[in-house]
RNA sequence: GCGGAUGUGGCGAAGCGGCCUAACGCACCUGACUGUGACUCAGGCAUUCGAGGGUUCGAAACCCUUCAUCCGCCCCA
C-alpha cells in the first residue's frame, strides 16, 4: 500500500477518466457557446465572507461544509463551495454591469470544495461546470437556461431525468410566506429537531428541506409557498412552466424544494437523475433565479439567474449507463522496432511523422512483436508501423491498418502522402456518409 | 456530524492462531514461434496480508489505535 494516499474525497484522474472528464468538459463548452455564453474564470478560493454574505449563514455549506483557513497575512480565506458567488464578486468587482454587455453570460469549470462525508458520487473536491446570466428577469431566460441544461444532456446521451422546479418567490413573497411559517412552527417547535430550531430562527424556509422531519405531519401540513406567492411571482412562474411545457421539457413541480443556498429567489430547481438499477446519487445539477445577489455585493440591483452541473455525477451517471466511447483515448500511430538495432530508424520516423503533424508514438522496451501488438490495440492506435531490418535496409515503413488489418509496404517519402490521402478519404467519407457511425460526429 | 459494513498481488478472491517462504482465476512478462496480434504448452509475477502498536513460543487471522473505502442518515453536485 502507499505510504502517501489521497486526502479523503479525492480523487485522482488518471488518463482514461481524464478523457472522460474532458469529453464532457468539450460537450457543455460548445454548448455553452452554442447559446451564446463566454468562459470566464475565478479564483478557487476567495475571502470567506464572499461566501457567508452570498450562500448564507442558514445553509449547510456555509456552516459546517466549507475549507475556511487563515492564510500568512491573518486573512479568512475560504476554498470556494461553489461557483456563483465567485462570479457575481468578479462581475461588481470589475464593473460588468457599465463595462460588458448585459445581458452577462458567462460559463465556468473548475473544482468547488466541501468538507462533507464521501459516499460514492460525493467528494470534498468536486468539479461544477456552471453557467450565470446577470441582468435579466424574464421567465424565458429562466427557460433558456434549463432549454441549455436540457440540451446539454441530451447530447451527452442521458437520458432519465427529469427538473424539479419551485418558485421560492419574490422578496414581498417570501416574507409573507416566512412569517406565515414562523406562525404555523411556533406552537410546534418541541416536535421539531435540533437542526429545524436553528433554521426556524435564521430561515424558516430550510425546515420545509428537513429530511429528519420529513415525514411528520407539521411538516407535510405546512402552508406551501404557492398561497404567498405575489400576482406577479405566481404569473411569473406559471409563464415558465408554460414554456417548459410548450418545449417538452421532463419536469415536475416539488413545493419542498428550497436549496441549500440562501441567495435563491424565484425559479429554483435541481435535476434528478436516477441510475440504470433506481440507484439514487443525488442531483446532476441545480440552480435558480439570484435577483439580490448582485445587490448584496454592493454593485447596482440586478437581476440573474444561474446553474451548475456537478461534474462527477455526470461522469457517474454516463458511466453506469454506458455512454462513453470506448476509445476516448487513441494514438493515431505506434512505431514497432523489431530489435534494437532497428530503434534508431524507427524513432527516425516517429519523429518525422510528428513533425508532419501525424500523432505517432513508439515502443522502447525492445518487446515481442506480439507485446506490442498488444499495446496497439490497447491504446486503439490505427496504424501500426511495424519497422524491421527489411524496412531499415530499404527505407520502407510497413504500415498496418489495424482496423482492415491491411498491411503495405511503403516508400518513406511516400508516408506523408499516404496519410494525407487516409485522412482526406476519411473526412470525404464523413461529410456524405449518413450512416450511424457517422451521424453523430 | 451520526449509525452500520469492509480493507489479502494490477484486478477478483481463498485462507479466520502453526502444513502460508499466502491457493485459485483474470491481467501482465518471457519462451516454444530469428518479423504479425488467436489458441496451446512451459515458466515468471505479494519476503507479505491498509498502516502503527499489543497479546502469543508462533498472527493475514485475536485485541487496541489509526487511515481509507462502501452503505444508510443529513446535505447536495
Amino acid at each position: 500500500m502507499a505510504k502517501y494516499s489521497l486526502p479523503r474525497g479525492t480523487k485522482d484522474y488518471l488518463k482514461e477518466e481524464c478523457a472522460r472528464y474532458d469529453y464532457i468538459n468539450n460537450v457543455l463548452s460548445e454548448m455553452a457557446t452554442l447559446y451564446g455564453f463566454e468562459h470566464i474564470q475565478t479564483p478557487i478560493f476567495e475571502h470567506t465572507d464572499v461566501f457567508t454574505r452570498s450562500v448564507g449563514e442558514s445553509s449547510d455549506i456555509v456552516n459546517k461544509e466549507m475549507y475556511t483557513f487563515l492564510d500568512k497575512g491573518g486573512r479568512s480565506i475560504t476554498l470556494r463551495p461553489e461557483g456563483t458567488a465567485g462570479v457575481c464578486r468578479a462581475y461588481v468587482e470589475n464593473k460588468c454591469y457599465a463595462t460588458c454587455e448585459i445581458p452577462f453570460k458567462a460559463y465556468y469549470s473548475g473544482p468547488v470544495f466541501r468538507y462533507e462525508r464521501p459516499q460514492a458520487g460525493r467528494y470534498r473536491q468536486i468539479h461544477q461546470f456552471g453557467f450565470e446570466v446577470i441582468g435579466v428577469k424574464n421567465p424565458y431566460l429562466d427557460v433558456e437556461i434549463i432549454l441549455l441544461a436540457h440540451q446539454s444532456l441530451l447530447a451527452l446521451g442521458i437520458t432519465n431525468y427529469v427538473f424539479k422546479l419551485n418558485c421560492i418567490g419574490d422578496d414581498e413573497s417570501r416574507n409573507n410566506y416566512k412569517q406565515a411559517l414562523k406562525e404555523y412552527f411556533e406552537p410546534h417547535l418541541n416536535e421539531l429537531c435540533e437542526d429545524c430550531k436553528v433554521r426556524f430562527i435564521k430561515n424558516p424556509l430550510r425546515i420545509l428541506d428537513c429530511k429528519v422531519d420529513g415525514d411528520k405531519e407539521v411538516i407535510k401540513n405546512a402552508p406551501r409557498i404557492s398561497k404567498y406567492l405575489t400576482e406577479d411571482s405566481k404569473n411569473y412562474f406559471v409563464k415558465v412552466c408554460m414554456l417548459l411545457d410548450k418545449y417538452q421539457v421532463p419536469y415536475e413541480i416539488d413545493q419542498s424544494l428550497v436549496r441549500g443556498l440562501d441567495y435563491y429567489t424565484g425559479t429554483v430547481f435541481e435535476i434528478a437523475c436516477l441510475g440504470p438499477n433506481g440507484e439514487n446519487f443525488g442531483a446532476i445539477g441545480g440552480g435558480g433565479r439570484y435577483d439580490n445577489l448582485i445587490k448584496e455585493f454592493d454593485g447596482p440591483d440586478t437581476p440573474a439567474f444561474g446553474m451548475a452541473f456537478g461534474m462527477e455525477r455526470l461522469l457517474l451517471i454516463m458511466d453506469k449507463y454506458n455512454l462513453f466511447n470506448a476509445d476516448l483515448i487513441r494514438t493515431f500511430s505506434y512505431c514497432m522496432p523489431i530489435g534494437e538495432e532497428n530503434m534508431e530508424y524507427a524513432s527516425f520516423i516517429c519523429n518525422y511523422l510528428r513533425s508532419n503533424g501525424f500523432p505517432c508514438d513508439i515502443d522502447y522496451r525492445n518487446r515481442s512483436i506480439k507485446a506490442m501488438f498488444k499495446t496497439v490495440d490497447k491504446r486503439h492506435a490505427q496504424f501500426a508501423l511495424i519497422i524491421g531490418d527489411d524496412e531499415r535496409k530499404n527505407n520502407t515503413v510497413n504500415v498496418k491498418n489495424n482496423e482492415t488489418k491491411e498491411q503495405v509496404n511503403i516508400k518513406f517519402e511516400q508516408l506523408i502522402p499516404f496519410f494525407e490521402n487516409y485522412f482526406n478519404n476519411f473526412s470525404k467519407h464523413h461529410d456524405e456518409c449518413h450512416c450511424d457511425e457517422c451521424k453523430g460526429e
